[in-house]
DNA sequence: CGGAGTAAAAGGCACTT
DNA sequence: AAGTGACTTTTACTCCG
């Protein structure tokens, strides 16, 4: 589809919109189309929104690309703005004096009063958490990606208001990880943003009733390599756990509890039968998982399993 | 101490009033 | 907005080897 096909689409569905809108932004993997400038979902479903050509090596892939870099949706801004450069130089280098040179700082107030004080101050301060937990939890771009997008349809449907902005962005982040499957629990965000869990997943919720996501939430086979890499545990021990889990799915005892807590006591079981037992107290400590749960979710496994350990 | 087990409290969820 | 009930997890405790 090309973009005049798409400029068609968006000025006969986007009624009510502005006609001046921006750089349109398109979301492949929901097939949704933004207007670059407002952020309006102008259109929600359309199939086929890869390049045009065939790609066969990134050179041929450059030398067809229409666009300039990516517009990003995780600069607050999108990465379009212009900053006046601090040295008092003119473009061809020469040093700028006299009247010139208070013009050109009133300039620069001007222009920082407009990225700080303006009505995307918020945003700027969301994207700047954004970044430093995407760091921390080591989470990678297209996930951080997909959070400034859900970050941005809240902040369209207006759940910003009176709310915590923190909230928000680490809820979007979250919603983001469980979209792609990245591993990392409320709890692993809300540390790294300084929030506490039930704030966090308060936020969640309203994210994700708002915004109707249905999201899967993860297979404890996602957390073994992690919590047997805490705990000091042998490959084969995470192996055997990983089958473990994998019998669990197949008899479907898994929902509606958490996947921590499973990978947590496969890990339990493997461990003693591959001898080198960690005590339940251990383990428990080291995920975050009380022993008693990790000792009724072994004792479920060993029933439904038939796992003598 | 490690483990099994339990009662009671707390938290979250869907649904109703 | 408060209440209810089914459900999971935690806290705190006892008992056993």
């Amino acid at each position: 589809m090309s973009i005049v096909t798409i400029q068609m689409i968006v000025s006969n569905t986007s009624k009510g919109h502005e006609s001046n809108h921006g750089p349109i932004i398109t979301d492949n993997s929901s097939g949704e189309i933004l207007c670059g400038s407002c952020g309006l979902v102008l259109i929600e479903k359309v199939e086929d929104m890869g390049n045009e050509q065939r790609i066969y090596d990134p050179e041929h892939y450059m030398s067809n690309s229409r666009t300039g870099a990516w517009s990003t949706l995780t600069i607050h801004d999108r990465g379009l703005s212009t900053v006046i450069d601090p040295k008092n130089k003119d473009a061809s280098g020469n040093p700028i004096f006299g009247p010139m040179k208070n013009t050109m700082g009133r300039l620069r107030l001007w222009d920082s009063h407009s990225k700080s004080r303006s009505a995307d101050r918020s945003m700027r301060s969301a994207l700047q958490m954004l970044d430093t937990v995407k760091t921390k939890l080591d989470i990678s771009d297209a996930v951080t990606e997909r959070a400034a997008y859900f970050y941005r349809k809240a902040v369209l449907r207006k759940l910003t208001r009176g709310r915590n902005i923190n909230g928000l962005i680490l809820s979007a982040l979250y919603a983001a990880c469980r979209e792609s499957n990245v591993p990392r629990t409320i709890q692993d965000i809300a540390n790294s943003g300084n929030v506490n869990t039930k704030f966090l997943s308060r936020h969640y919720r309203l994210l994700a009733r708002e915004l109707d996501l249905n999201l899967e939430s993860f297979a404890p086979s996602n957390f073994v390599s992690r919590l047997a890499s805490i705990s000091g545990l042998s490959e084969k021990t995470s192996r055997d756990a990983l089958y473990i889990l994998r019998q669990a799915k197949e008899k479907r005892i898994t929902a509606g509890k958490n996947p921590v807590a499973f990978a947590a006591a496969a890990l339990y079981l493997s461990a003693l039968m591959n001898v080198e037992q960690k005590s339940q107290k251990k383990i428990s400590d080291s995920c975050g998982i009380s022993s008693v749960t990790i000792r009724n979710i072994s004792m479920l496994l060993r029933k439904k399993l038939g796992i003598n350990a």
